[in-house]
DNA sequence: TCATAACTATCGGTATAACCGATTGATCAT
DNA sequence: ATGATCAATCGGTTATACCGATAGTTATGA
C-alpha cells in the first residue's frame, strides 16, 4: 500500500469513474485500473464493484475512504508544518550566550519576537565551555560569544562587531571625570573584574601580563549582573567590553589608552547541525543591528 | 512521499542509525540513506543532521514525525477495519424481504446477532419489485423471496427451501377441526387475502384460475401482520405459505389438498455486487435452518 | 599514533513495477 | 442495430527501488 493508489482510491471514489479519475490524475486509465486492482488484492477485498460499465463503492471500500483521507490528510498536515517552520510560524529558538554578550541580545530578541511571535525563544547563559557542549549536543543552535580559538573543527564561527574593553564606573567615582584611562593608571584603581575562567577575564589578564601589569583585583564575581550591581555602588570599578554594559545608561564608559584591547564578538555554529531559518534570521538581525 | 519512505523515516527516527534501521526494515543501508534523502528533498529540509558517524533527528524532522506516525496508523486501521469486516466484527448486513417470508427471518436474525453482536443489521420490507430496485442500486445486499423468473439477468437466485400454501385459521374457527382442506371447499370460505400485486396473491390467484376455482375474497390488505391479526378474529381465514406464519403458534394451518401449490423460497443476489462475508454468513445460517 | 570498527553517502548496475497505448469486451443510449 | 462509453487486459517501455561495493568520515582502542 502506498500514498499514491490511495489518492488514485480516492478520487476514483469521489468521481466513480476510473477513466475520469485518471484524466483527474494525469495517469492513463490502464495505470488506474491496475494500482485499484493492486490495492484491493493486499486489502483482500473489493473496493468497487464492477457492474457493467460503471463502477460503485462497495462497503469496504467506503469503510476505508475514510482511513485514506485521513491518511493523506495527515502527510498534508506534515508537509504543511515543515512549510510553517520554513517560513517562521512555529518551531523553537534556542540561544546560547556568554554572559558578556548577554546585553545585546535584548533589542534583537524584542524585534524578532515582535516579527515572528509563533516562535518560542529559550536564552541559555553560560560560560563559553558549558555552551560550546550544549551546541556540540544541539541542544542550541549557536552561541554568542567572544570570538576564541576554535579548539574543535566541528565548530565554525563568526565575527560579527569589533567591541572595545573599557573601564565601567559609576558616576559618583573619582575616576568619572576622565575622558580616557591609560592602562598603566588601572593599576591605582580598586578593581572587580569577572572571576577567572571566564572569557573576559582570561583575555584581560593576558593582556595585562603582555604590559607587565599587576591591577589591583578587590572582587571577583561570576555574575556579570551582580559586578555590575557592585560598580553601582561607586566603590569599585570594572573592566568589560563596551557591549557587555549596553542598556545601562547609569554606568559609564571610559577607554581604556596604550593598549589594545579589542575583543570580537562572534556566532558560532556547529559545522554539521542543520541550520534552521529561525537562527539564521535571528543571526542576520543581530548583524544588523548597530553595535 | 511514499507510505514507504515514512515507514523508513519512522523506524530511522526511532533507533537513530541508519544502518540498523535498515536491517529492522530489511533493506540495505544505502536503499535507506536515498530513501531518506528523498524524503527530505520533497520536504525541502532536512530530516536528521548527519554529524560525524551518527545522525540527530532535526526540529523539522521531529515535527514532521508525529505526521508520518499518524499517516501510517490510519492506514493500519483501514486495514484493520477491512479485517474486521471479513471477520464479521463491524460493518452492516442490509436485507431486503418480501412480506411472505418475513417470518422465517426471526430466528436468524436472533442466532446471527448472537453470534455476531457487532454487526448491524438493517431489514427492508417490501414487494419484490421494490426489493430489487434496491438490489439493483446496491441498497440492500441481498432479497428474500419466493421464486419467480428473474426479469433482469443482473440478477442470481438460488433456492432455499420448498414451502406449501396452507390454509390459515384460528382455532375458533370452524374449519379448525379438519385435517386437510380441498382446493374446492375453499370457495365456500370468507378469506382475507394479500392485496393484488404481492407474489403469494399473484401466484394464488393464477393457481385459482387454473383450477377454475372463484373463492370469496372478503378483505385485501397490503399488510401480512395486519392478515394475521384479521384472522386471528376467527371471522376470516386466509391462504399463506407455511413459512409465512413461523412463529404464529396460535394459528393453525391446514394443508390444501387437490392442487399443488408450492412454493420456493430463494435468494437473490446482484450479479456484480461483492458478496460481503456478513451476507455470505448470515444466508448460509438461514439456508440450515429446518424449514 | 595508528589501526580498526562503525557509520553514512555515493556510484553503477539490475530488477521490479509503474506506466502507457492499443485492444478487447461489456454495457448503455439512441 | 450502432456508436459511444467504460473497465480490464496485454505487451512493451521507462522510471526507480533496490543492491553491492566503495569511498569518506568519525569514534574506539591498543
Amino acid at each position: 500500500m502506498e500514498l499514491r493508489q490511495l489518492k488514485y482510491f480516492i478520487r476514483s471514489a469521489e468521481v466513480l469513474n476510473f477513466t475520469e479519475a485518471a484524466n483527474d490524475l494525469f495517469i492513463s486509465q490502464s495505470t488506474l485500473s491496475q494500482q485499484i486492482k493492486q490495492l484491493e488484492e493486499e486489502l483482500g477485498i473489493l473496493l468497487f464493484d464492477r457492474v457493467g460499465k460503471r463502477i460503485r463503492i462497495t462497503e469496504a471500500g467506503n469503510l476505508f475512504l475514510t482511513y485514506a483521507r485521513q491518511a493523506l490528510q495527515d502527510t498534508k498536515n506534515g508537509k504543511q508544518i515543515i512549510e510553517d517552520l520554513k517560513e517562521l510560524k512555529t518551531g523553537t529558538l534556542n540561544i546560547g550566550v556568554t554572559y558578556g554578550l548577554s546585553a545585546l541580545l535584548t533589542d534583537t530578541i524584542v524585534s524578532f519576537s515582535k516579527l515572528y511571535p509563533q516562535i518560542k525563544i529559550t536564552v541559555d547563559f553560560g560560560t563559553s565551555e558549558d555552551l560550546l557542549e550544549e551546541l556540540k549536543i544541539a541542544k542550541i543552535d549557536f552561541v554568542l560569544s567572544f570570538l576564541q580559538l576554535p579548539a574543535d573543527d566541528i565548530f565554525v564561527s563568526q565575527v560579527l562587531f569589533d567591541s572595545k574593553l573599557a573601564l565601567v564606573v559609576h558616576p559618583s567615582h573619582s575616576v568619572a571625570k576622565e575622558k580616557t584611562i591609560d592602562v598603566k593608571d588601572l593599576q591605582s584603581i580598586s578593581l572587580a573584574l569577572p572571576a577567572k575562567g571566564f572569557n573576559t577575564r582570561d583575555f584581560l589578564e593576558d593582556a595585562f601580563k603582555k604590559n607587565n601589569i599587576s591591577p589591583s583585583v578587590k572582587v571577583e564575581l561570576n555574575d556579570i549582573n551582580m559586578l555590575l550591581q557592585l560598580v553601582e555602588t561607586g566603590n569599585w570599578c570594572t573592566v568589560l567590553t563596551m557591549a557587555s554594559v549596553k542598556g545601562r545608561p547609569d554606568l559609564q564608559t571610559i577607554p581604556i589608552t596604550g593598549i589594545d584591547i579589542t575583543r570580537q564578538a562572534s556566532i558560532t555554529w556547529h559545522k554539521d547541525v542543520y541550520r534552521k531559518k529561525a537562527a539564521l534570521v535571528f543571526t542576520e538581525m543581530i548583524q544588523s543591528q548597530k553595535h
